[in-house]
DNA sequence: GTCTATACAGTGATAGAC
DNA sequence: GTCTATCACTGTATAGAC
């Protein structure tokens, strides 16, 4: 059985399951073959930094996603528009809390210290995002920083409960009351 | 040099450390000999079961602080007071935003699949113990319980970002603003 | 009760055949 | 570009001396 062609950017969702899933140190090369179908050879032809290269790759991606669907929609379009677009994709991207955030569980054990450009990054930018568009809305800097702020807080807040009790229904629960403290 | 007395008890702060800034897989047998001062034999001697013992023993002290500092008084004591006082205990607890929750952050990779039930019973528990304490103070069953839930989630979203953002202030803020939704 | 020595599986990573 | 074979090393865990 020949492979057929795969590049590399087949391989970033695959292995983006798997850090999401298992953490940075508990994402084995083993895991990672077994997941991706590619051996240790391939992996390190695409990747020759190894594992910190893949986790590389896989932040950035997840930053790209977050960046054309839910932070340029904030900062260009019309901000009622672009904040419930940003709850709808969020519920979408989350799978109604079934995933995890990524860059999120990067953030609580020593892999922060691997990447934090890119960890510190993704957060700032969203919250200044949202906090621009609750300013274009008609709030003030201070509110609007502090609703942002509150509301990204609260996603990742939600992702943590919802596989901690298990509670299928809380994320989605969770965020129509996060939107509706943005209406405050 | 002979060791002094150094019982289990001593030695389950130092692994609750570990466990909190590694994660329970970045969290070595090497990384903990090194933090506890004690040989792997004797880390054995405390704990026959291995990592996932001593994982068990952290867990559960981390549960009896919370329960003799934060459920038990929301549970019992006059609703105003105690919820003041959970909001000072947790700032303190976490050490404004600098300590992760170690529960929380078990329960985000498959290491909540190896303590499922500590985990659920944890934030349960913190839930149903806020909420019974905002009923006591006046509010309905659905709206102390959204409100509730609202508040934990928070606490933990507030410490991905803070950790995240290494905004130190962002916790103690966080949590002032947690405050005043619960008064709403 | 504490340690050192050790077993042995699994880790990330590399070399080289095809 | 993909694989297998193999490397040196670290992982958890155990045995047994003191």
């Amino acid at each position: 059985m020949v492979k057929t062609v795969f590049e590399k950017s087949d391989a970033i969702p695959l292995l983006a399951e798997a850090f999401r899933e298992l953490g940075y140190e508990g994402a084995t090369l083993s895991s990672i073959t077994a997941r991706t179908g590619l051996s240790k050879g391939s992996l390190y032809h695409f990747f020759p930094g190894g594992k910190e290269e893949m986790a590389e790759a896989v932040l950035d991606h997840v930053d790209c996603w977050f960046i054309a669907h839910v932070f340029q929609p904030l900062e260009e379009e019309e901000p009622g528009a672009a904040i419930a677009g940003m709850w709808q994709a969020v519920d979408a991207y989350f799978r109604a809390g079934q995933r995890v955030c990524l860059i999120g569980a990067f953030a609580l054990d020593e892999t922060r210290d691997r990447f934090p450009q890119a960890i510190n990054r993704y957060f700032v930018r969203w919250i200044s995002a949202l906090a621009g568009a609750l300013i274009r809305a008609g709030k003030d800097e201070k509110t609007a920083t502090q609703l942002a702020e509150h509301a990204v807080l609260g996603i990742q807040g939600a992702l943590v409960l919802t596989r901690a009790t298990a509670d299928g229904k809380l994320f989605t629960r969770a965020l129509e009351r996060l939107a509706a403290v943005l209406e405050i």
